[in-house]
DNA sequence: GACAGATGAAGGA
DNA sequence: TCCTTCATCTGTC
């Protein structure tokens, strides 16, 4: 069967974001680009059903609230359901240890390791990181290389910083 | 299968 | 302390 996908725009202090959803969830999450956005796709035409008209809006609205929440250094309280389809099981092991992070709280990827109970798969949990559709929600920022450092991030160095910084977290190396 | 990667640890200078 | 090298595990092509 086909996935239909559908995007908003998430607007917030820090631009706007986009949100894709299927039908089982949020299943992407974009940062602010520079071009302009296109705005709201036709919502009725994607989805369907009037049904799934409202829970889309709902979902939308928890992503929103969620996403600025964060933004702001703040849990993000409750979240749309996840749609991992497609993911291998080792992603979402490593994702789900991921949504166990507080805010202002950052593990090594050797501790995501290790917690998943994979402690030399350390390379792969950066894959993992680096594969992960829902960046802030799952919060792939607060995973750091060993010494504090920042190692990388999918959407750019820039952002993991500004994103640690609003958890508070400092005294980052220079990577 | 081969290869690459958002690592980490060890060893040498 | 910094740099280089290598072991390790998983995902992707």
């Amino acid at each position: 069967m086909k996935n239909h996908f559908v995007e908003l725009p998430v607007v917030t202090g820090e631009g706007e974001f986009r949100a894709r959803y299927s039908e089982k969830g949020l299943a992407g999450l974009s940062f602010p680009e520079r071009r302009r956005p296109n705005g709201r796709k036709d919502i009725s035409a994607a989805w369907g059903t009037a049904a799934g008209h409202g829970q889309l809006n709902r979902w939308h609205r928890l992503t929103q609230a969620a996403l600025n929440r964060v933004l702001a250094g703040r849990a993000p309280g409750r979240l749309p359901p996840l749609d991992w389809s497609g993911a291998t099981a080792f992603q979402k092991s490593v994702w789900r240890e991921l949504l166990k992070l507080a805010p202002g709280v950052t593990r090594s990827y050797g501790q995501i390791a290790a917690a998943i109970g994979r402690p030399r798969a350390v390379r792969a949990v950066g894959g993992a990181c680096g594969a992960n559709p829902i960046p802030v929600l799952v919060p792939c920022h607060r995973v750091l290389a060993a010494n504090q450092k920042l190692g990388g991030f999918s959407a750019g160095l820039a952002w993991k910083r500004k994103l640690l910084a609003r958890e508070g977290v400092n005294g980052l190396s220079a990577e």
